[in-house]
DNA sequence: AAAGAGACTGGAAACGTTTCCGGTATCGTT
DNA sequence: AACGATACCGGAAACGTTTCCAGTCTCTTT
């Protein structure tokens, strides 16, 4: 069942017929509506290889996905997911490793799949400009604050809440309830990460709340944001003091993990001690005791991210740097003191 | 730069050029190896559109998942991408709502896309031939069993645990350490869900160790494994009875829930109310107290859902039911009486 | 009434592959 | 020396669309 069949029994040629389905003016209403009688009739569908063969390209967008187990990410997908379907596009997603290249990635999924645009969810994004130019199609960054470069760079958009200031302000919020003395076990932090941005925005936080920030709170982990991991710096830290009433998680994974570990270690929590992280997951609101955290609008990123693409492929020259809120859930995790 | 680029650089024919690219016998050593390494210098990239033009297939396949949140597929999601891209295929992805009808779904985008198999991430199952027929490609069913019809129907393959021995299994263990009073806070089941299949060792667990099974015990929620709907049935349990011992939850997040519930009625777990369940998430490790779960082997089930489906695809008669083992993991959730 | 504009339509090339079919060259066999 | 088999190669059709171009018909304008 192809064109050629459809135009047949209309007796009216293959170019009105791909008209009409292409929803071209130049086709009178009357064989218009014959087509897509017959159409509807047939079940017809068309071949889209044939389609995109001669478009020379695909309608598809590349997702690439920093696979490492962050359930937050989860999240987001499945707004992205519906969200490109919605635009008529289809999705093909790539999950990378933690160690992986994304940009390099999206580069090879672009030319394989010839590609329409790229979105790039979670993961370090410290590239430089010459290193972005491989990627030859719009791309959007979801949930990655440039932070330390501009947010009026040309030559991509990005999706994120402020992890600065969001950081900043999980901090504020246990100044607020009296605590001076705050840990933090983050993940291994290079310059322009995630982590490397949160952290800051905790130290800053100390430092303009009176606060000189103490490195012996301060317990790095390897990986990024895995529990197992966030488990033993817990351990670590409280093996080499337990002077602390707060502590400062940068995930809602983690954050559960490194309140296992100071359970185990006797503390409760939060009478003991204090934990604030950042995410807001469904799940976290059933931890026990739910945890107070900063609330990433998942579908919202996501949302964001593929509407800002589309207004990309619309227009070369749009670009956009989006930052979004991030409010307080306040669970139980947090007392004041 | 297309295959006849290649092969005017070459001198040879777009045919000889077709002919090395798809590890065709009838070519020269000599001309092999000249075409291969015009094809490395020039990084080129076979126009996939073009391809499956011709081939009257894409080398799609193409996976439904039921996207209510439940954390456990989104772990096995990223096996199963994996697995789809080692076998050379691509993955397109299609979520689904919790009341939509996956096999529906599945067919359209059997016909828009062209796929080549088919697989389904969770979600009922409980189909009739006969609507089965609708799907004209291969295509494996991940965690699903098919315990009320038969595993040996040849219509399609499925990979999954074992549900009703699984939740027998946990039921016996919570018998073992002394409980007798046993209570269920379960999704509503229809005759051939998972729900109703758990639902059943559970029973049958009970029955074979001398226990009336008193359906004053269990709480029936609506949704499909949600936690919010989880945490209110527990809460209606409680407010009916309290007269027992241990709790049976269907999945993790929600005996994370339930839990969440015991804990805000004043429970304490395991001293008051001893909790199992089905899953075995990394995040119910971290759970507090941990949660004892039986562990569904995601990465297996993904990897082993790819690979029978490869079987069908080469082998139009394959077909495959197979039965994964979920081993208990003891956490603190579960105490003996 | 002729001309020009505008609405609609059909023919055909083009997109980049794969694959069938036929052809040539080489080689061993008789 | 003639023959058949074998190995290798090229030509060309085919896959199902889109789109450019040219053409016809109708209508308005002069």
């Amino acid at each position: 069942m192809t064109i050629k069949d459809i135009a047949k029994n209309c007796s009216v040629s293959v170019s009105t017929v791909s008209r009409v389905l292409n929803h071209h003016p130049d086709v009178s209403e009357e064989v218009r509506q014959r087509v897509l009688d017959e159409v509807e009739r047939c079940a017809y569908i068309p071949n889209n290889s044939a389609r995109d063969l001669v478009k020379t390209r695909s309608d598809a967008i590349g997702v690439v996905v920093r696979g490492n187990g962050n359930l937050f990410f989860s999240s987001v997908l499945k707004t992205v997911s519906d969200e490109i379907e919605r635009y008529g596009y289809t999705m093909v997603l790539h999950y990378i490793g933690s160690d992986a290249d994304e940009v390099n990635a999206g580069a090879i999924l672009e030319r394989e799949k010839k590609l329409q645009g790229l979105l790039f969810l979670g993961g370090r994004f410290d590239y430089t400009p010459s290193e972005l130019s491989v990627i030859g199609i719009p791309f959007v960054c979801c949930s990655y604050t440039n932070y330390f470069g501009s947010l009026d760079e040309k030559d991509y958009s990005s999706v994120s809440i402020d992890d600065y200031a969001t950081a900043y302000r999980a901090t504020e919020e246990l100044i607020r309830r009296g605590h001076r003395r705050i840990a933090a076990v983050i993940p291994s932090r290079n310059d322009r990460s995630i982590s490397e941005l949160r952290y800051r925005g905790f130290e800053d936080a100390l430092r303009e709340n009176g606060i000189e920030p103490d490195e012996t709170l301060v317990e790095e982990t390897g990986g990024c944001f895995e529990m197992p991991e966030a488990y033993e710096g817990t351990c670590r830290l409280l093996k080499r003091t337990e002077d602390f009433t707060a502590l400062l998680m940068l995930s809602d994974t983690t954050a559960m993990a490194a309140m296992k570990a100071l359970e185990d270690h006797g503390k409760r929590i939060p009478q003991d001690v204090s934990v604030i992280a950042i995410d807001g997951l469904n799940v976290s609101e059933y931890a026990i005791p739910t945890l107070t955290t900063m609330i990433q609008p998942a579908e919202e990123m996501g949302r964001e991210s593929v509407c800002i693409l589309m207004n990309m492929l619309k227009d070369p020259a749009y670009t956009r740097h989006k930052l979004l809120d991030a409010p307080l859930r306040e669970g139980a995790s947090v007392r004041s003191i």
